[in-house]
Parts: C-alpha cells; structure tokens; sequence
RNA sequence: GGUGGGUUGGCCGAGAGGCGAGGCAACGGACUGCAAAUCCGUGUACACGGGUUCAAAUCCCGUACCCACCUCCA
C-alpha cells in the first residue's frame, strides 16, 4: 500500500509519488514571531512532525524547511508598543518558540531559515517577475512592488476562485495599485513612522519584504524549483499560499506538488487568537500537563479535524495515554528492556498510509496495548517482548515514545533520582511491617499502615511481584 | 456576494454504501484479604426532512445551525 495524502489544491486523496525518487522536499510555514506560542500554533508544528517520522520511516531522505516570519507588520506594532526593538520581540519569541517544540518533541527541520537572512533572494525573485511582467513598482513613489493579478490568468487556482468573485479588499492600502487585489511583494520604508533597522536596500530603494515573497524566495533556495509537499494552517491557504503560488510559478518555478493543510484548534468556539488569554500559551499549559500528553492529545485527533481544545478532554486525552505508557512500565519490569526496532501493526501502516490517520493509528496501538496486558500475566517472553517492542516502535513514529530521550525532564534528573532513593529506603521499612501484617493476616493493621504512607502523600499498590509505590 | 469545512453515543474522537474504530466515564463479572491496575462483558450514536439502493452515518436533493478564508492570523 502506497502512502495517500490529501490534496488541497486537488481536494482529493492521493498517491504519494515524489519528483525525485527516494527524497521527499517538504516546506512549512512557520510563525510569525510576534507572541509567546500557544497550543494552536503548536498543532502545525506537531502535525507536520508526524508527516516528517513518518516519510522518514517510508525510508525517504525527507529535506523538510520550516521558516520563520521575523519582520512584518505585527512585530513592528508590538514591538513599538511594548518599547523594544521589533529584532529583540521577533528573537526572543523564536527562542520561546523552540522551546514549546522541544518541549512537544518536535524533531527541528533540516533548515529554518528566517525572512530577514534572505532579501537578497527576493529581491532576486521581485526582479524575475518584473521582467516577465508580472509585477510592477507602484507608480505613486512609494517605493512597493506590487504582483499583476491580471497579469497572471491562473490566478486563483489554488483556492479554486475567480479574481473578480473575490470580495475587494475595502481596508486594502491602494497605494499606487493597478488593482485593489495586488498584493505587495516589497514595501517601501515609510520614513519617520518606521525603524531605519527594518529597512534594506532594494533596486526600488529602502523597504521590506512583503508577506508571501519570503516563503517563494527561500522554498526554491532550499528545496529548489519544484518540491514535493507545501503545509502550513488551513487560514494560509488564501491569500498567502495563493500568491506564493501565484508568485513563484509566474516566474517560472513550479512549486509544489502537493499541498497540506491543517485545521484550527478553537477555544470557546473561537480561534486562539481570538479569545487567547494566558492560559493557552504552551509555558501555562505546561505547568499543568507534561509535553508528551499535550502531544497525544494532539495526535490523537486528525490535522485536519477542527478540535475544539478543552483541559477536560487534556485530562482524558492524558489518562489514555497513561495506559500506553504504564504498560510499557510493566513490560520493562519484566523484561529488563524494552528493544527498540520493533514492527509496526498492520493497522497502523494503513492508518497512516491513509492520510496520516493518526486517529486510526492511536487505536491500533490501544489494541496492541490489551494483547500485552494479557501477555503479561505470563511474565516474560518472546511473545511479550515483541508485543512491546510494537508498542513502543508505534508510539515512536508518533513521537510519543515515553523512553525517548527528548522527554527527559532537563536539569534535576539527578535530584529526582536521590529524592527517589531517599524516599524509597524509607518507604521499605514501613512496607516490610505491612509485609509481615499481611503475612499474619492482620489486614486491620496492613491498612493502617498504608493510610499512614498515604498520609504523606504516597500511594501504596500491590503487583504480583510485591508492592510499589508513587508520589500522589 | 464568493470559496471551503462541519453537526456521530454521557464525553472526546474515527469511519465514508453492508459486519458497532479507539479512548474516557458508567454498570456488571473475573482477579485481589481490601484497593489499584489488568482482563472479560454491557450501548438500539450518526442535526432535521425527503430521495436513490436489496442495503445509507456514508450517495443525491432540500432545511437548520456552527466554523473558516476572501490580501500580512497556525
């Protein structure tokens, strides 16, 4: 079975075949740095990290670009307002960013080249359009550059919109536009009311990049003339990757083959960034909920189902996870350790051959989990250790492998690990009394013992292979 | 006005003509001294109204409600 993936620009499944055999060039837009990243923004991140196991686990040499908007309207705005250089927002943003995608084992892309390192590529790209017509500095002295709409008959096609059913944008600054629906591919400096620093040299003097160029400019730096897949929010779709779209292939590059788009996580109804107050941002939530169960949580649902975020579902999300990962806990009490390699469930593959059907592909593994939970009771064997090996092979391609290194706590493992020991030497004398009371059949006594150690905030549970104990 | 998406059991969330995805919760049973965990079992779900079909949550027509985009929001 061939892996299929949705087409927007073709609204249809389809077979995966790349231009070039064997490699998968996959481009994603990434944030405008302009706020702290909240769980919204990290969906994009996650589904298209899954895309990236997943291609790599087809075996595909995968080259995955995933940009950073570090200048536009926006960062200027906020910056200006809270008093600090729009390159100092956009950094430290970037660094909260990475840290969110950390924190959500979101695997870097290859490259993650920021608008701001490539003007001269765009300028490049403006310059190519020109040329062939299809844009054209404003005649008003602004110094913009503006894409011809008309000039380009296929205008739309993307989108599947004719230019003249597009309502015209009534707030659109027409400085010096041959139509309202042009979009501006440069900005010209607006001397007085806009930093020196967010201005470069251009043929068409002092400016900035408009919005799509940078996102044409460096998909055909990095990935070349014609690449394989293009993601990014399903909000991208027009305008933005309309005129990248648009932009590109006017000046004679191909560009995508294949577009992704992945849908919203609202609250309330209502887009993030909306009605966002604080308790949204990745930092909020992950005071409360580790990385990994925000990330099931995710995954759990497909990218391109609308999901409706709410702490109740986190919770419930977080519980099932929990039974992935317990088993795995007790599988490697058994075994020692669990091997890594393991092979992928039939239904797995075809859940995710079938359009990254991460839903489908979450069941499969619960219904791998329930074999070995009954495997268990048999203690070890080679029966247990390939189911579990499955099992965390499967939640690997996921990114939900709870032994992957990424989702070790950063700074005090070594304290946890002395805390642990600590506690557990003193636990184990309270626990060898409760052994002896058990022994006698005292349970009156066995009891009491165990509320007392609860009293202290730990959590007594009898296994077949004697008790353990957790915090809380 | 244009272009898309959606409405599934108590909850979350898949599926896209025929056998009840999966998880959470609930209830019963097994196991356990009791718990916990685990396993087994229990549900007359597909917004509404028509239609097509031997068969519709799934296809068609209509209705209602919700959402997104229409030029710098993932």
């Amino acid at each position: 079975m061939t892996f299929r993936l949705y087409d927007t620009a073709t609204r249809e499944v389809r077979d995966f075949v790349p231009l070039e055999a064997g490699k998968a060039g996959l481009y994603v837009c990434g944030l405008t740095v302009q706020s702290e990243p909240h769980v919204g923004h990290v969906r994009s991140g996650v589904n298209f990290d899954v895309l990236q196991r997943w291609l790599r686990h087809l075996g595909y040499e995968v080259t995955f670009i995933r940009n950073i908007t570090d200048i536009d309207d926006k960062i200027l705005i906020k910056s200006s307002e809270q008093g600090r250089p729009w390159y100092n927002l956009a950094y430290a943003m970037h660094r909260e960013l990475d840290r969110a995608y950390d924190a959500l084992n979101v695997a870097p892309p290859t490259y993650e080249p920021a608008a701001t390192g490539h003007v001269p590529e765009m300028i490049e790209l403006i310059t190519e359009l020109i040329i062939r017509g299809h844009a054209y500095p404003a005649e008003d002295g602004s110094g913009d550059v503006y894409f011809d709409v008309r000039s380009w008959p296929s205008y739309g096609e993307l989108t599947h919109q004719g230019v003249d059913d597009m309502e015209p944008a009534a707030d659109a600054d027409p400085r010096g536009k041959r139509d309202p629906r042009d979009f501006a591919l440069w900005k010209g400096q607006k001397l007085g009311s806009e930093p020196d620093t967010a201005a470069w040299p251009s043929p068409w003097g002092r400016g900035r990049p408009g919005w799509h160029i940078e996102c044409s400019a460096m998909a055909g730096k990095y990935l070349g003339a014609a690449f394989d897949i293009h993601g990014g929010g399903v909000d991208l779709r027009f305008p933005h990757h309309e005129n990248e779209q648009a932009q590109s292939r006017a000046a004679g590059r191909p560009f995508a083959t294949y577009w992704m788009h992945n849908a919203w996580i609202t609250t309330a109804g209502e887009k993030m960034s909306k009605s966002l107050g604080n308790s949204l941002t990745i930092p909020a939530v992950l005071d409360q909920y580790r990385g990994i169960e925000l990330r099931y949580y995710l995954v759990a649902a497909h990218y391109r189902s609308h999901v409706e975020f709410s702490f109740e579902a986190l919770d419930e999300a977080a519980v099932g996870f929990r039974r992935m990962e317990a088993f795995l806990e007790r599988a490697a009490e058994l075994l020692g350790e669990i091997p890594g390699g393991g092979t992928l469930c039939a239904e797995f593959v075809e859940a995710m051959d079938n359009d990254l059907g991460t839903p489908g592909a979450v069941a499969a593994i619960h219904d791998v989990v329930r074999e070995g939970n009954k495997l268990i009771a048999g203690g070890d064997s080679a029966a247990l250790r390939g189911n579990a090996a499955s099992v965390r092979a499967m939640l690997d391609v996921l990114g939900l492998d709870p032994q992957d290194s990424a989702w070790a706590s950063t700074g005090s493992a070594g304290e946890d690990d002395k805390l642990k020991s600590a506690v557990d030497a003193l636990v184990a004398g309270l626990l060898e009394e409760r052994a002896q009371a058990r022994e006698a059949k005292d349970w009156a006594r066995a009891d009491a013992i165990r509320d007392q150690i609860k009293q202290a905030g730990i959590e007594v549970t009898d296994t077949p292979t004697g008790p353990t104990w957790t915090v809380n």
